[in-house]
DNA sequence: ATAATTATTGAACATCGCTCAATATGACGC
DNA sequence: GCGTCATATTGAGCGATGTTCAATAATTAT
């Protein structure tokens, strides 16, 4: 099969989390095997468990990726807007999601066994993407309430991701409501105060 | 082994349940196991499929029970609730949720299978619960506000479930945050109106 | 060339959801 | 009481899963 001198290390390991990332991607987390990673890749599944200890670490390791393209979708998309940042970063969270719901849903489907604690790594991931929050949500916030900014902004993702949760499971659905980003946005304005928002381009 | 004049087949199905409810509660999702529901209660595997179907339709009937408990602690603690209706909503909701991590997780955790539709007594226990949301929304809004009851409803459980998830998986813990109920009230308060709220008993 | 080190394997184990022919049980007519 | 039929219950068997670890292959060091 394959030979060691076909990959280092860190060329292995990114193999794996390539293809197990595709797989994610392709037949979503219930369905998720690393058997059929090794297969696919034509290493054994011991091999697998050599790299990353458990399958724990690949699932975190897989999610961590996602959370990386996640951040720079936002990250661009906020390149992209002029005035409304806040918008446009409500707006590409929730496309990110709906464009990619097995990698979106993995990040949060998967528990890591309890005891364990995560990896620097992966901590380093979500602290992207908070950080992302707390610094659009300290720059669209009056002087006078930086210091609310973390507390909100916290606020902040957890309403958007329910709001996100909510459209992609079917309850809004359930509920009537038709056009959940439209909600999840004009909550953040009021939110963060009606003094420089209410919508303009 | 059990024989079938013990048990009706409604008693039968309600013991199942009943087992499946606490091994739930016990274990969580990703441990739980319809093999040792049914060693519990003396029965066989075989027996569980013959009057449930599919393990789908038991985690049905499982989160099914939970979220009647929900709402009846909800409604519990609206009724002993002065003047603070929408406080005490949010505050019961986010209690149940800590106090049954697994079962209310179980809620979530569980997808079922594409394309398989929800049975209906599935989807009134989810009106059950919305329909709570619904009704205290509308009695919180000023008359000219009363068509916007269901979209508002959406959007607080929306936040107040994203408040609750982030509480409960340590998003908050790591952004620093450490009241997340309080801040969920906040929020709900904010989208409310001011009006007739702010802080009092 | 030989020894020591490291990478890789995959059979083996326990467990899972699920199926279904076989069996046990109960009810009914005579 | 007996035989018949319908129904309830069983549990071995199937194909998967994650995980382990002695055995083997490949590379490096001596």
């Amino acid at each position: 099969m394959a030979r060691r001198s076909d990959h280092t290390r860190a060329e292995l390991e990114k193999l794996i989390v390539d293809e197990a990332h595709r797989q994610m991607e392709d037949v979503g987390f219930q369905a998720f095997s690393a058997r059929e990673v090794a297969k696919r890749i034509g290493y054994s599944i011991g091999t697998l468990y050599n790299v990353f200890g458990s399958l724990n670490r690949l699932l975190l390791a897989v999610n961590a990726r996602t959370i990386g393209l996640w951040v720079a979708e936002i990250e661009a998309a906020l390149e992209r807007a002029e005035n409304d940042r806040i918008g446009a970063l409500v707006e590409s969270y929730f496309a990110f999601a709906g464009r990619h719901r097995n990698i979106w849903s993995a990040v949060y489907d998967h528990r890591s066994p309890a005891g364990e604690e995560l990896p620097d790594w992966y901590r380093a991931a979500l602290e992207s993407l908070t950080g992302v929050m707390v610094r659009e949500v300290a720059a669209a916030l009056p002087e006078s309430r930086q210091m609310e900014a973390p507390a909100l902004a916290g606020s902040l993702l957890a309403l958007v991701h329910g709001h996100c949760v909510f459209a992609l499971d079917g309850t809004f659905r359930l509920l009537g409501v038709e056009a959940p980003l439209e909600l999840a946005v004009t909550r953040v304005r009021e939110i963060l105060g009606d003094g420089q928002s209410r919508g303009e381009s």
